[in-house]
RNA sequence: GCCGAAGUGGCGGAAUUGGCAGACGCGCACGACUCAAAAUCGUGUUCCCGCAAGGAGUGUGGGUUCGAGUCCCACCUUCGGCACCA
């Protein structure tokens, strides 16, 4: 018998393969399309790891599903390879971050075919090209033609450590997603893409996407944040009436407004100190808040500081002066960078006016005539109705949310209104590895967009790395040009794109891969989008998830693309542990994919990681478990090498299987095709499918040596094209042996039949109040009342009802028998 | 504080609609083969007591039901996201 060497087996076929163009995409229109995409790897210095390994399995496994079964499949690959990394090697290691970018490109793409993944290479992109980020700047030219790209000055995240801005998404705990260094704010003029637009139709949306993760789902709405409520404009006389407006969820407590707070940026302070005594008092507080982190200013546990300005608003339904706070807690960004302090009914305006000493004012009531006890203890949140609030008292105080919001907008004092927590996406990086913007600035014209047929915007490559500037404004050859539209000298926009707006279209680009005049084409689009089944990390739940929606729904809006959201299904894949934690190099604890490819075959590890847990749940890494993997493929291989003879001679199928095994065994098969069918075309279950196709392989282990052959034949035959998808290499090995023709992935899938499924006799639980005390053989039809008589004749059951009644007898057919006897 | 997910043997996990809890695998034990070992094949393996019959059991406490890992109520723990959000 032939012995089983993987290593020798996988090389074989992937270069077979290949020769053959296997993975070419099929194009045949008459097929039902299907997208299958795993996100693209950073091409980082240091190859593919565990994490890789597992997206890519469970990607391939998809794709080959659906080949087999009867869909044409795009399942392309790539890289997204503009990115910080590169550039620091470069600062740190005086290597140039495209040639160090390419090798790693070079180097990931081995590492990934070496997996067996079924991709088709003729559509290989990386972010970094210029025959890619050509169209990156054509699509921000899209977005600036639309209004939707735009250059604003603003107090933005500054990372101190990659010397660059930041989205408010990449910010973490008030630290950088990439360095972890505390974020500082500045106030710089950047690019913007203004996602705010779109931020009523990204959640709803997602209201439309029942096969995303609920989690995800969660997380992009909490992102999104929005709030329902009133603005409310007071007045300021003292600053000629001017308008001071707030946002609040609680318009019903407006007439318990005592206070109100600014925050320190609003611009409006400034005016309102000038000529105070408060006056150096209040810039010196706005100086020490400016200072601060965003960790220490925002932070829950943070004492909330406040000084008065001095100044007074105008409260707009009673005219009463309203003074004017700055505090730390009140955020510029966020609303409209005021709020009304009512204390009564707010917990945290309650703290801050205890603390300071301000009026606090009951506006609702638990009920008509029932006052609370005052002083108040604590603010009360709960619902009530109105007191001393003029004409609305006695009103209930939801109704007097709706009510009151309409009154301001009767008096043009405000009105209902919707804000969302979502800013506005930042996307200009101080950076040089990364896509130009192709913007000119010209003394007499402004900001100028280049020109389309002028694109690619070439990075140069005559520049300064010295980790102290932005390495492209050292470049003459790059920023000295001229003005598009006069003529004149002129200055490019030295920034680069945010990386994440490479990867917010990559999927589209796959459609069209090798078009040298246009991104993709809307029909290219109409034929593939939108993916089908996307496979990725959480970890990008409200980055690159929620851009590419953004970039999605715009280039809907442009008709360049026939859907408004760009992933159908999402499968969030779970993290590789070992030893409880996430493998990584400070932990010690990294197993190398190449390292058990090398060792067991890229099968085995294959198996292994998609049989050890369900993918979208945590992965505990086991050495004994991929050794147990290993050991199945080889059960199945002698399992194979053992029944030879039956493949070298025709066997005819003699109608149905005559002994009881034969049935048996052609009926594991049926279930086994069901089962994993179900489990990876529905579920993406596929540890659940491999532990079935393993039962299968238990089965035909105990089939006697002299039942029907045709039968053992056709189920030898089924499992190997059931483990195709999982364990390509060895299958394709395994289904020459048998003498096939042609490659066993492109085999059409086993169907089931139901009628091979059902079993002549059934095996049945008879319990007494609700335990299982006997087990009975009934026939598949058997009658409920023959059931129920059977059951009740049983020695054991006879002995336990013994001078008991019985009650009531449960039958539930094919299952169970219940009987209730006291 | 709000939102989301999870809690089942020694371990990874299964139980899809309320119907025999622990499939499949790992580990362990025993047996066969072998001079021996490895590999392989077979048997057993939730816990407790026991020869057996039996009893307990899916984070905790209640409930609905003939019957609950699954449904309802109240809690506990862990993980993840958001958070002075007005």
């Amino acid at each position: 018998m032939r012995e089983y060497t993987p290593k020798e087996i996988e090389r074989k076929w992937q270069q077979a393969w290949q020769e053959a163009r296997l993975h070419h995409t099929d194009e045949d229109e008459s097929k039902p399309k299907y997208y299958a995409l795993e996100q693209f790897p950073y091409p980082s210095g240091e190859g593919l790891h565990m994490g890789h390994m597992r997206v890519y399995s469970i990607g391939d496994v998809v794709a080959r599903f659906r080949r087999m079964n009867g869909y044409r499949v795009l399942h392309p690959m790539g890289a997204d390879a503009f990115g910080l990394p590169a550039e620091n090697a470069a600062i740190n290691r005086g290597i140039n971050p495209g040639e160090w970018t390419l090798s790693n490109m070079e180097r990931i793409r081995k590492e990934q075919a070496l997996i067996g993944a079924s991709y088709d290479w003729d559509r290989y992109l990386g972010t970094c090209l210029p025959e890619y980020y050509k169209f990156t700047q054509w699509l921000f030219l899209l977005f600036y033609e639309r209004g939707l790209a735009y250059r604003k000055k603003a107090f933005v995240n500054w990372c101190p450590d990659c010397n660059t801005v930041l989205a408010n998404e990449q910010v973490e705990d008030g630290k950088c997603w990439r360095c972890d260094s505390e974020v500082t704010k500045k106030e710089l003029e950047q690019w913007f893409l203004r996602i705010t637009d779109y931020a009523e139709r990204l959640l709803e949306g997602l209201d439309r996407l029942p096969d995303w993760p609920d989690k995800v789902r969660a997380m992009q709405r909490n992102w999104i944040g929005k709030s329902e409520g009133a603005h409310v404009t007071f007045t300021v006389p003292e600053c000629d009436d001017e308008p001071v407006t707030v946002f609040t969820t609680r318009p019903d407590t407006l007439f318990g407004v005592t206070y109100m707070v600014v925050a320190p940026e609003h611009p409006l302070v400034p005016r309102l100190v000038k000529g105070k005594e408060t006056e150096a008092d209040v810039l010196a507080f706005i100086e020490q808040m400016k200072k601060q982190s965003e960790i220490e200013r925002t932070s829950t546990e943070a004492e909330k500081v406040g000084l008065f300005t001095g100044a007074y608003a105008k409260h707009p339904l009673t005219g009463e002066k309203v003074p004017i706070w700055v505090a730390n807690y009140v955020l510029m960004d966020y609303g409209t960078g005021a709020v009304m302090g009512v204390p009564a009914h707010d917990e945290r305006d309650f703290q801050f006016a205890s603390k300071y000493g301000l009026p606090i004012k009951v506006v609702i009531q638990p009920a008509a005539g029932e006052p609370l006890p005052e002083p108040l203890t604590e603010a009360y949140t709960e619902d009530g109705v109105l007191t001393g609030s003029g004409d609305f008292d006695g009103m209930p105080n939801r109704q007097a949310v709706k009510e009151i919001a309409k009154f301001l907008e009767e008096r043009k004092q405000g009105g209902w209104t919707t804000t969302y927590r979502l800013r506005d996406w930042l996307i200009s990086r101080q950076r040089y590895w990364g896509t130009p913007i192709p913007m000119i600035y010209c003394d007499s014209c402004g900001a100028v967009p280049v020109p389309k047929e002028q694109l690619p915007v070439m990075l140069p490559e005559d520049v300064v790395f010295d980790g102290k500037r932005n390495p492209l404004t050292t470049s003459d050859t790059f920023v000295q040009t001229t003005c598009p539209r006069c003529g004149n000298k002129a200055r490019r926009e030295t920034d680069t794109m945010d990386t994440f707006i490479d990867s917010s279209w990559y999927f589209m680009r796959y459609t069209d891969a090798q078009n040298e005049n246009e991104p993709f084409t809307p029909e290219s689009a109409a034929k593939w989008l939108p993916v089908d089944e996307y496979i990725g990390g959480i970890e990008h739940a409200v980055l690159h998830l929620l851009y590419s929606r953004f970039f999605t729904k715009v280039l809907y809006d442009a008709g360049l693309v026939p859907v408004d959201e760009p992933f159908k299904s999402l499968l969030t894949q779970g993290m590789v542990l070992k030893d409880g934690f996430k493998m990584s190099k400070s932990k010690g604890n990294v197993v190398s994919p190449l390292e058990i490819i090398e060792k067991y075959g890229a099968d085995t590890a294959r198996l292994f990681i998609l049989f050890a847990a369900p993918p979208d749940r945590d992965l505990e890494w086991s050495d004994s478990g991929v050794e147990g993997s290993y050991r199945f493929i080889n059960r199945v291989w002698r399992l194979i090498a053992q029944h030879e003879a039956l493949f070298v001679q025709d066997i005819p199928v003699q109608g149905e299987p005559q002994s009881g095994e034969a049935k048996e065994l052609r009926r594991l098969m049926h279930q086994t095709i069901k089962k994993v069918t179900s489990e990876i075309g529905e579920r993406s279950h596929f540890n659940t499918a491999i532990s079935a196709i393993m039962e299968l392989v238990n089965g035909l282990y105990a089939y006697p040596e002299h039942a029907d052959r045709a039968v053992l034949k056709e189920a030898l035959e089924t499992l190997v094209v059931l483990l195709a998808p999982f364990v390509p290499h060895v299958t394709e090995e395994l289904w020459q042996s048998m003498g096939k023709e042609g490659s066993v992935h492109r085999v059409d899938w086993p169907t089931y039949d139901e009628r091979a499924l059902v079993l002549d006799e059934v095996e049945i639980a008879v319990q007494i109040n609700g335990k299982v005390r006997d087990k009975l053989v009934v026939a598949t039809g058997a009658s409920r009342e023959e059931v129920e008589k059977q059951a009740l004749e049983t020695e054991r059951i006879q002995a336990l009802i013994e001078g008991k009644t019985v009650r009531k007898v449960i039958v539930v057919p094919g299952k169970l028998v219940n009987i209730v006897a006291n």
